[in-house]
DNA sequence: TCTCTGAGCGCAAAGCTTTGCGGAACTGTT
DNA sequence: AACAGTTCCGCAAAGCTTTGCGCTCAGAGA
């Protein structure tokens, strides 16, 4: 079966393919009679609209673009499956790009994006991303760009985030709460925004109580945040408490304490920023203060249709993060 | 900045639209003067070619659909990445669709497809999708249709699976190499022809030796996994082995083992199916035989290449997969 | 000087949809 | 009977790219 069109719907019931068209959305100009002749025939034949005709015409693609390192992660994938949610109930496309954190490819998926003419753009920056220019061009080009997660610095762009400040704050403080003296707390990759912010507020929230030991370290995989925690906990002295600063780094520590058959919360106590569901896999659960993919794609679409919609200044927006009790603590 | 088209750069240049679409293809009728003005200007200008209009004269669109029931799952997100990987490095387009397993979305998914004329459509069945109609008629229509992970039993569509019984069959030779003889074995969904084909196997393989008495449950989350172990442990007797069928249901049996504090492998031995990420993050790591969505999606893909080129019969293709050693077992 | 050749470029159509405008036929009014 | 007002539909253009074909002009050969 060939591409059914409105020509082929006209041509066979001897209308135009204007007056085919106008049935198909019920415009008032069309007889009812004409309107179910056309539909019943455009049903039968399974008539699709062509979208790139529409596209092409209406000079506008409901098509979004989403870049992130990799599809596979943690938290991706449920920030996307957020995003998607959104897009198919609004009638949008979503076309999702890896960009295997290789600055590179991350320009080459911007063009695809723009060859799509994308209506917006959700970006997660890739680890080694420092030149920002093919990003000002998007921005140049007035497609709404979001970035979300891994964020640049800079404030002329949006942002959708965890409030990182907080969230690190709030672990601080139970940490204290619990009275807990030697505190190893793990980061991610130390260029990273998200790490250094984390980082700042945890050890200033820490630091304003007195003899409270903390040691800071960074981790770019489980297997670092593995390795490292198996150091401490062996040679270095046995912490009372981990702070873990995401789901990778707490899965590296879980499986170094559990070969090393640490006892939770009784010899150390975990606490965890965490997108919530590998905490429940542990026993006990760990207590987390979550940074929900799901939550953080359903705001950032949100941000999106604004952006669409109407002009708005740059902003960072947050999404709050419950504590959830676990029995690490 | 307003959208740049060939029009726009041929006005400037004083050229003719088409001689400036044949400088930026380096057509041998334009000469290198004229190129290389073309060239910068577009370069300058960040013209992209409009991919409706390409997409709309050629009738042909270099965009693959794939639906699956939820992105972030254990496996799909795996399979996506390598869809994704080998799209971009084929210059196609990845439209990615969940069903949420609702039979109903699914059919407005496969019209969603329809409207962006895909060249080709990966699926994964949702576990409640009972009607192919809608199915067969993108086969009718032409449009390269092929399921991977959750098939439909009717050999007239296009698989890529998992070597289901063979991969079920290692594991019980293996378990029957160890010498287990109260072996617990853990399937998904009961009406899932994967389950159903896993578990004949399994059993039939496991049957031929006397004296080995094998439980077999299905269970449709880790949460129920984990309960039916509990069940076994606690109440039973204890199993000298555990069969998993997925990574999800090794989740499950972990967290109640670990729970029960039962060791392993000196108590009971594990054995799973999998993906390869999750047996490496328990102490001590588990055995599994590899069930790689990351290949699935390259072969997948390698398939989609062959079925749009030229015309293909229907087939059952199967990635290979190799016991890895942990020390479950 | 005339013709031929080829280099370099432009014209126009096709692909599909939407939509402003115009037109034919009919109904109803005076 | 003349006119206005509806109802219902078709024409044509626009949106952007590609490509077959045809055109112009310069230079070469006769």
């Amino acid at each position: 079966m060939e591409n059914i069109t409105l020509k082929k719907i006209s041509e066979i019931l001897g209308l135009s393919i204007s007056s085919v068209s106008r049935a198909l959305k019920n415009h008032p100009d069309i007889s009812v009679a004409t309107k179910k002749r056309v539909n019943e025939l455009a049903e039968f034949l399974n008539y699709e609209p062509n979208i790139n005709a529409i596209n092409l015409r209406a000079k506008k693609n409901r098509v979004l673009g989403l870049m992130v390192p990799t599809i596979a992660g943690f938290f991706y994938s449920s920030f996307i499956s957020a995003v998607e949610e959104e897009c198919r109930a609004n009638d949008y496309t979503l076309i999702i790009l890896q960009s295997g954190s290789d600055p590179e490819i991350e320009k080459n998926n911007l063009s695809v994006c723009r060859q799509n003419r994308v209506s917006g753009l959700f970006v997660c920056l890739s680890t080694h991303t420092t030149d920002m220019e093919a990003f000002d061009k998007i921005k140049e080009a007035d497609i709404p760009l979001i970035f979300f997660d891994k964020v640049p610095e800079s404030n002329v762009y949006d942002k959708i985030c965890v409030a990182d400040k907080e969230v690190a704050k709030l672990a601080a403080e139970l940490l204290i709460e619990k009275n807990k003296h030697h505190i190893l707390a793990l980061f991610g990759n130390r260029n990273l925004s998200i790490s250094k912010i984390r980082l700042g507020s945890f050890t200033n929230t820490i630091s304003v109580v007195k003899g409270v030991k903390t040691y800071t370290e960074h981790c770019n995989s489980y297997v670092a945040a593995k390795n490292i925690t198996t150091e401490y906990f062996s040679k270095k002295g046995i912490p009372d408490a981990v702070f873990c600063m995401s789901d990778e780094i707490l899965i590296g520590v879980m499986k170094s304490l559990m070969e090393l058959k640490i006892d939770i919360p009784g010899k150390t106590a975990i606490i965890a920023l965490s997108d919530g569901f590998w905490p429940k896999l542990y026993t006990p659960e760990i207590t987390y203060i979550e940074t929900s993919g799901y939550k953080l794609g359903k705001l950032a679409f949100a941000r999106m249709m604004n952006c669409i919609d109407g002009k708005v200044e740059p902003a960072e927006l947050y999404i709050n993060s419950p504590l959830v009790s676990g029995g690490s603590i």
